[in-house]
DNA sequence: GTTCTGACA
DNA sequence: TGTCAGAA
């Protein structure tokens, strides 16, 4: 035999079709950087079962709890932990940067929202 | 025939 | 978000 993906990939007619929502709604998803599908060499994009999954995630997100595009992909920023070596450590450190860069921030505009002296 | 991008309502 | 145009 030649060679077999061991990760089926789909057109974005058959994602639609498995996913129930149309080609139109997957574009605008990719538009917004919440998906990155694969591509072929002529440009055509090539979803993984992974991709899948997101898509399922991304539209519970946007049409059951109305979350628009932009604060979807904040969420899922905080749900993808980032991994980086600690040297002072012999195990690796699991740190979620994007909720520690949110914090951050909102301590920058409102410095008491997450200390104990907030009150109301 | 299918998909892509851009655009319009 | 649906649909259409024009190109690949």
């Amino acid at each position: 035999m030649k060679y077999q993906q061991k990760e089926p990939l789909f057109s974005i007619s058959v994602t639609a079709k498995i996913t129930g929502i149309s080609p139109r709604v997957l574009r605008s998803y990719e538009e917004a950087e919440l998906l990155s599908p694969y591509r072929t060499e002529g440009n055509t994009r090539l979803y993984s079962q992974g991709d899948v999954q997101r898509i399922r995630v991304i539209y519970y997100l946007h049409k059951e709890r109305e979350v628009n595009l932009p604060g979807i992909k904040i969420i899922l920023g905080l749900l993808s932990p980032h991994f980086h070596e600690d040297a002072s450590s012999d195990e690796p450190v699991v740190k979620n940067k994007a909720a520690d860069d949110l914090i951050h921030k909102i301590r920058e505009v409102a410095p008491d929202l997450l200390s104990g002296t907030f009150k109301e």
